[in-house]
DNA sequence: CTAATAGTGTCTATAAGACAATATTCC
DNA sequence: GGAATATTGTCTTATAGACACTATTAG
């Protein structure tokens, strides 16, 4: 908080002009290989590239910058209650041609499955991330960061299940982790991590049949970890 | 990036006012006590209050939040080329009496040696964490989250060494790690892990004497990492 | 020499990974 | 039964922590 502007609460001596926005850099699985949702922009500046979902911040009606970004996801993407977190906010007066622009990231991770092919504002491109076009302003800084943030915390945590469904296999959910990582894992090891973050419970029955093999055991988060991620404290 | 406002460039439709802040937590440790820097508001709101290092982004001359975060440090601390990151950005119509606002928060490490007691901007107070005043605004959250922020990146990374000047001995690099987690570490494995990450070099001949017991190697953080903070895999 | 802390060697405990054996299913 | 993948048991290896021994200094 400044000490500055003691009679007037107004930023204009020191900012004529920022334009604050958020952005959301929405993830999910597809093939096992992350892609990232695009749009294509209506409007100047940048009028028909497609870039991350964004918008104004809503003074009048946001209550922070993480509503701002789940009003972005719902209106523009049509998704609704998806994991959300703050990456980092990207500022400075070139990364806009409008001018002195302040853009607050957001990460939103979704389910593969219930994906909108067609958002309320037009078509959605879901595409890997690793072979992204050129977008416009600073988003590709912004979809590395989201990119470093993910599986950077996919390492020691549960963060990957939300881009599950509900339900699932441990070895549908080592399938997501390593597609995540890059890497493949110990499925002892994962297992035994699984089990000791305490974050999985077993859904009674609930079996993947139809295969020429043993079923698979289907498990769901546990309530207490819907919101909060389960961490491991050496990693997976 | 918002579609919307097709022709004017101006957010005035959707935002009819958002005040852009930074505010800085700046920590350093005093008696193996973590201490974060507070100054008295000269003006208001929360007039007289002791609170975070902050002020206004100032979109003509600032490059970015953390150019604003570093001026903010220079003007209102008189420190100058210090550990700096991005901590979190925190939002909404209540946090400021002046109206719907953004503030970036920034955490910064200062080492205890030549920190200033009277910054350019008046007084500065150096507050032990653990007794944290009632602070104005958001304040107490901002905080709350650099102490996460620290912690955490100190559980696996070289962040503490920025707590300490150009040259240290082990223990007392040690010491500082222990004070930031709050918890003692084995002695063999943090030499060992200090070592793994390749952080450090010894300091030719220098050696902390004065002692009635063997002297410590000085050492210092090799050029690679002055910018870069180095991790290793599973923790300390 | 004594006290005190620095620095290192080494053994033990714990965690991670490799490997393989068993379990189930569909055909 | 055969093929395929799920699940679990167990051994090996790697990492972390405990403990103690040596090194070096001031007094």
């Amino acid at each position: 908080m400044s000490t500055r502007s003691p009679h007037r609460p107004s930023p204009h001596e020191d900012s004529p002009h920022i334009i604050c926005t958020v952005d959301v850099v929405a993830l999910t699985l597809i093939a096992t290989r992350l892609h990232v949702a695009l749009l294509q922009r209506a409007q100047p500046p940048a009028q028909g590239d497609w870039a991350l979902p964004g918008g104004y911040v809503h003074a009048q009606t946001d209550a922070d910058t993480s509503a701002a970004a789940r009003r972005v996801l719902a209106d523009k993407l049509g998704m609704h209650g998806v994991y959300l977190e703050q990456l980092a906010t990207f500022s400075g007066p070139r990364r806009d041609p409008r001018g002195w622009s302040l853009s607050v990231a957001h990460c939103a991770l979704l389910p593969a499955d219930a994906l909108p092919a067609q958002g309320p504002a037009g078509a959605i491109r879901w595409v890997d991330v690793q072979q992204l076009p050129g977008l416009p302003f600073d988003h590709a800084a912004i979809v590395a960061a989201a990119l470093a943030r993910v599986r950077n915390k996919s390492q020691y945590s549960s963060l990957p299940v939300h881009l599950c469904g509900e339900q699932f296999t441990l070895p549908q959910l080592q399938a997501v982790y390593e597609a995540v990582l890059g890497d493949t894992l110990n499925k002892v090891s994962f297992r035994r991590k699984m089990d000791d973050m305490g974050l999985l419970e077993a859904v009674p029955g609930a079996m993947l049949t139809g295969a020429a093999h043993r079923p698979a055991q289907f498990w769901r988060v546990r309530p207490a970890y819907r919101q909060h991620l389960a961490v491991t404290p050496r990693g997976l």
